[in-house]
DNA sequence: CTGAAAGCGCTTACAG
DNA sequence: CTGAAAGCGCTTACAG
């Protein structure tokens, strides 16, 4: 049913009253000009007859539907959660729905997605877009979550900062010889994070950066990466772009026998679920969902509100995009045990000590 | 706005080809009686007007939005990602949309939550309860998700079958001293699943239920469980009943110098994004999230539909509510290399050998 | 096979 | 301060 159970609706509660419709409409809103008895009597009434305004109703007269569509690029993304229930907080508390849009991580599938979330009558949609694919005018007001660098972002975390934050972190601790890790050379976010990173880590120390396979879910064994070869190569520090190949690179490690932060130093970023779950916890660095989709939502109403308005001279919103320069919210380290001094490693050869003899390996 | 940019309406159609709205309308729903060549032509026109309907005008005109409500305990569980997926994919299929609603796991925001999408008229909802939180009729169509113990279930996966196939695939490996980790005493998904899982040990296994907290998320060192004790003690495997713990458990474990699987097994549940991607690959028991959302959906529909018809005999649905036996999906055990024979370890005394020393620990 | 009319529940100018 | 009227875009009996 488009409206709720409870069967009253703005008439029942004019013919209950005597009075119109209208000013019914005008009580409850508190736009007309109806006297304040009056207001109260008609409130009095709504509540008894639990009255539920139609939303949808609403929506075909004022051409506004109160819901907002969520646009993920692949809803199966471990970051996912704390996205759609940042957004799905900032956009209740604005007063919209959130409907949600899953593009499988395939671009004629986001397509698609969008097309449906159109149909719908959203107001407005957050995008995450896939990795620097860029978002055409679609019509509707549309704030783009994603990094700084991508061009049309609306607002997200300071990605290159955050980096510098973790770079800043190893170098005091002394690390010189750096791997870092990422998962895809095309991703706007990881290449800030990595250009962070390399900032701050400094002039001075060695970087090498891996890219590495995603992992296919299949029951067979993960391609190891070669950690524990890079770590007898010297490296004093394994510095993921992602909390996923962090913690990869912590099993992978540990299971040689190398030992987490005495030995390495292991960092990831975003602060997933696990993080400070696994022995050692992770040191990462954390986005500030809420303040993100805060600003998002705070675009997007300021872009559907002046939707209505002539082509102001206000060149905020362009097309119905919201073209003003990105908002970056400020990353947090979190530092955990899984990172320490390199000193103690420096000192020692980069043998695996404790590696399991093949023998005692069962695959 | 409520219908999309292209401006075309069915009276433009209508008034293009000088007939009446009623007749686009019956030509384009393909329910009324109109010739042929008429249905060509309107569907002709509607393309080349551009035209899309407007989801809103049908719903106040019918009663129905098209639209499901989607309620999750708590939307930053690591299993919600697949959820939602299949959830979205199984809706958008049936052509309907999906609205998010966030309960936090806490009760009060769960009821909160269900008002606001009954506010917004969905036409029927899909709610993972809190564990065991019992939903009261809401006076709309509702499928729930949680375990076939749990009264006025509608779907779900037979989490105790699973619990079953984990507990011979460990019984087989010759382990008959099992720890089984839980987070939650009172959810009946968890319950289920330790009583699947001792039933598939064996009355001859000797089980201990360990139940541990969850950890905050503060940088603090997370409280370690006490496993390499247990593993002193002589038992073999360590089965989670979610991955998230399973992981703890593996990663407190490998710190702790005990090689997994060759000195002891871990196992978990739900084949979350890490457990194929740690090492050792974590052995597992997957949910068919695909079946289980598309019975969900089959579910809410068949309720919709006969919302409208009298009171029937069938019944099948009461009160909105699918009351029908709980549909129970199969689970899939998923073999990794977290699993091995108990043989290694049973002849060898259980002493953590490769634990370093404290000096060699950070904190 | 096709059309005229009513109405879903609300809001918004416009009169009084 | 309050009311009568129109209309958002569609669908659904009911006539022709």
């Amino acid at each position: 049913m488009a409206s709720p159970r409870p069967g009253s609706n703005m008439s029942a509660i004019a013919a209950a009253l005597g009075v119109s419709a209208a000013t019914v409409s005008n009580a409850l809103s508190g736009k007309g000009r109806v006297s304040p008895e009056l207001i109260e009597k008609v409130r009095a009434k709504a509540i008894e007859l639990g009255y539920v305004p139609s939303l949808t109703a609403r929506a075909l007269r004022t051409g506004r539907t109160g819901v907002l569509g969520l646009v993920l690029p692949d809803i199966a993304n471990p970051l996912f959660p704390q996205i759609a229930q940042a957004i799905e907080n900032a956009a209740s508390n604005a007063g919209y729905g959130v409907l949600i849009a899953d593009s499988r991580g395939d671009i004629a599938t986001q397509t698609e997605a969008i097309g449906r979330l159109l149909e719908r009558g959203v107001d407005g949609m957050v995008i995450v877009p896939r990795r620097g694919t860029r978002i055409a005018d679609i019509g509707c007001p549309v704030a783009v979550i994603d990094t700084p660098s991508t061009p049309g972002n609306t607002v997200s975390a300071d990605h290159w900062e955050g980096g510098a934050q973790m770079g800043r972190h190893l170098a005091e601790l002394g690390h010189a010889k750096v791997l870092l890790i990422g998962t895809s050379i095309s991703s706007n976010v990881q290449n800030d994070r990595i250009g962070g990173l390399k900032a701050g880590l400094g002039p001075d120390a060695e970087c090498e950066t891996m890219w590495i396979e995603k992992v296919e879910a299949v029951s067979g064994e993960g391609c190891p990466l070669g950690l524990a070869d890079k770590a007898a190569a010297g490296f004093t520090a394994f510095a993921a772009v992602s909390d996923l190949s962090a913690l990869r690179a912590l099993t992978e490690l540990q299971r040689a026998g190398i030992g987490v932060p005495e030995m390495v130093s292991v960092t990831g970023f975003d602060d997933l679920i696990w993080s400070p779950v696994v022995t050692p916890a992770l040191t990462t660095v954390r986005m500030d969902m809420a303040a993100i989709a805060d600003l998002a939502i705070a675009a997007l109403m300021r872009a559907i509100e002046s939707e209505g308005e002539p082509e102001g001279d206000e060149n905020e919103v362009v097309a119905g995009r919201v073209t003003s320069e990105t908002d970056r919210v400020p990353m947090q380290l979190v530092v955990r045990q899984s990172t320490g001094t390199a000193n103690l490693h420096a000192s020692s050869d980069a043998r695996t000590p404790n590696k399991p003899t093949a023998g005692e390996l069962k695959s």
